[in-house]
DNA sequence: AAAATTTAAGATAAAATTATCTTCATAATT
DNA sequence: AATTATGAAGATAATTTTATCTTAAATTTT
């Protein structure tokens, strides 16, 4: 459903939103050590998500990558959106062209509903929040 | 979440619920061409689900593909289970190695639900129930 | 201004998935 | 028995995704 380059991209969003502000920024090496994904495969997504405005970065000596204010305020699904394209959430589980609730497929019923909340969660939340919750113990990004 | 390769599955062996008999049996070309998916690609998919006693087959004049009554009140999730396995449905969205009702990824609560619901949709309807469906009109494996 | 450090960008490589092809074995028909 | 039609099996190829490497640009510190 999601692509690795997704699933990396919100653990490591969450984690800067956890750790990260101007004044400490992260290399992707550091941040690949945290969540134990593997670094040059990481810096290419933070570079992409930056491109995007959905983090922001600074190059030069004492650079790194860190969320602005702002950049918390977002829903975190504009992580995917912006690694995966939101079609994600749409596309048919059998992988039919036509599916919706007027042409269901054999499964619909029992994916769509969670499609719409998944997509509504990610919507809904700010990543802030989300990473509120995992500095709370309640959930976690690395495991 | 599923491979293309469970998706055709699905969709064939449900057509061949649909329309196979021991009198009239199907080759992957007739499959393949009816729900518009590669040949070669579904022959490879249909040998093995064959090897796993999940459809039958008889090879020579005359041959081809179909499902047996007993094929037929399998469960869907078989398919699944052949070609993907059934840990599909138990991994992490966001790829966690731990990722539980105790110790939940940030999204975990949002997904996990929908995962025991689809796993049981799978596993209590029999590809019988399920391409009857079809038949009536109710979902479709091709559009 | 030079050196050091860090992201940006683009090229390349490896791995996994998807797709195809070729040869062989089997069964029915003639 | 020969021919034909079909699945089985294994080899190969193409594509996509994942991962890495190299060079360039930028910023700070000295």
């Amino acid at each position: 459903m999601l692509s690795k380059s997704s699933k990396y991209a919100i653990r490591a969003v969450l984690y800067l939103a956890l750790h990260s502000s101007v004044e400490k920024k992260y290399s992707p090496i550091e941040i690949a050590d945290a969540i134990d994904i593997p670094a040059p495969f990481l810096a290419k997504i933070l570079q992409s998500l930056t491109k995007d405005d959905i983090i922001s970065s600074i190059r030069g000596r004492n650079g790194g990558f860190y969320l602005t204010k702002k950049n918390k305020k977002n829903p975190l699904i504009l992580v995917v959106n912006s690694i995966d394209g939101l079609h994600k959430f749409h596309e048919c589980l059998l992988g039919l062209p036509v599916c919706s609730d007027e042409n269901p497929c054999p499964i619909h019923h029992a994916v769509s509903p969670f499609k719409k909340q998944l997509e509504a969660e990610l919507s809904n939340k700010s990543i802030d929040t989300l990473s509120k919750e995992v500095s709370e113990g309640k959930t976690h990004i690395f495991l």
